[in-house]
DNA sequence: ATTCATAATTATTGATGCAAAATATTGTAA
DNA sequence: TTACAATATTTTGCATCAATAATTATGAAT
């Protein structure tokens, strides 16, 4: 009998993906350390399953990056360097910039009142003096993976998907920059904007800047020059 | 004892490595239909070898998006759509563009010697009147390669694996020009001289146009949209 | 004759067992 | 005391086995 007997949800996933998520989340939660090894029969002891699943798990976490498989040595979490993070933080602006274009491109009414709504929010999350960080980061992310969906492109999304769950890698985020609520804001505003008067390149633009403004102005230096 | 004896490489990869990799190049070369469900009983006794590495291969191929999984049904070869191949194209034209521009910016000369060399192979191998295709492809396949590598973003150059093994999903490439040899390798020349004025501006619209190119003119006006 | 329900078969999923390889440990020699 | 070698232990990897769910086949009733 499985331990992990939650409510066997609506849409029934197989053994190995929950697996996969319950790892995802002790590996973003810094209970299992990037570089550490993952002891199979220990996880599958303690979740009271077999390995077979686990192992089929780990595969899992092996492509999207999470972990790194050495054969005969098992796996260990993924050890992402400085440049790694710069890396994929390039590509997720690269990614989700043209999405924005696409969108610019091709939204229809209904769509760009969803993301003015979302960016309502937002603003409403970001008020000075409500300091609901959380708040604002969910939205934020809500706001960013509307725009994914929207540019109708699933590749996109997957990649994106896989993209972020690397960032959750690194633990303190040297690389960017903090408490820049109201920054963020007015960037989005401007991405906003481009979108509502159905301009591309003005979009793009405007959502590579806000990647380009996330990161520390060293980083940002090493960005630019590339 | 496994039936897929082939000499234990210098590298030795684990047998799901071995089978994953068998299965690709029999779905590359539709021996394996898109479409069709994979037979597992069928396959590991074809290969003599027991379901476990093979299920843990399909999980490999499932993150590839090569083959899609169903909870309780197994695994089928994935069917790409025409859209699915314009977005991939265009991820790919994104991805393959922006890596020129790097290497614009940051290649040494060397690098730059070893991309014209590869250029050289190119023009030599499309001489007119050689009707070599596959060395051209070859070649070309390997200028691109040789283009990302350089970039130095080992992220990106596993996205771009990923997705070039979607596009050999497809049968028949209808989206895609035939023989235009010549017509590419104009662009590659465009591509070069960017290149080595180091301009990572021009050598990424050069490379967007390239991709464009390659398409046909109804395909063509789907993706300009965007 | 067609449709629905039930049973049988087939195939996937998960568990267990075994062999091989890598690491850790212990002992011996220099 | 340190270095090397041989042994022991741990752990991965593959195979086999059991159970579970889905599909197909069969039969009865309308």
């Amino acid at each position: 009998m499985s331990a992990l007997s939650a409510v066997p949800s609506l849409a029934p996933r197989a053994l190995y993906e929950e697996v996969a998520e319950i790892i995802r989340q002790r590996i973003f939660s810094r209970e299992l350390e990037p570089g550490s090894w993952i002891d199979e029969l220990q996880i599958a002891k303690a979740y009271g399953i077999s390995r077979t699943p686990l192992r089929e798990a780990l595969k899992v976490l092996a492509a999207e990056g999470l972990v790194t498989m050495k054969v005969r040595r098992g796996a260990y979490v993924t050890e992402v360097s400085e440049k790694d993070l710069r890396d994929v933080y390039h590509l997720l602006s690269l990614l989700e910039s043209d999405a924005a274009a696409v969108v610019a491109a091709t939204a229809s009414p209904a769509d760009l009142k969803r993301l003015q709504s979302l960016h309502a929010e937002l603003e409403a999350a970001g008020k000075p003096g409500k300091e609901k960080h959380d708040k604002f980061f969910a939205v934020n992310e809500a706001f960013h993976m509307c725009l994914l969906e929207l540019s109708q492109n699933k590749w996109r999304d997957q990649m994106v998907a896989d993209l972020r769950k690397v960032m959750k890698l690194n633990r303190h985020n040297s690389l960017f920059k903090t408490g820049r609520i109201t920054e963020s804001l007015a960037e989005h505003q401007a991405i906003m904007a481009a979108l509502n008067a159905k301009d591309p390149v003005a979009t793009a633009a405007r959502m590579r800047e806000h990647f380009a403004n996330g990161l520390t102005a060293a980083s940002a230096a090493a960005i630019s020059a590339a």
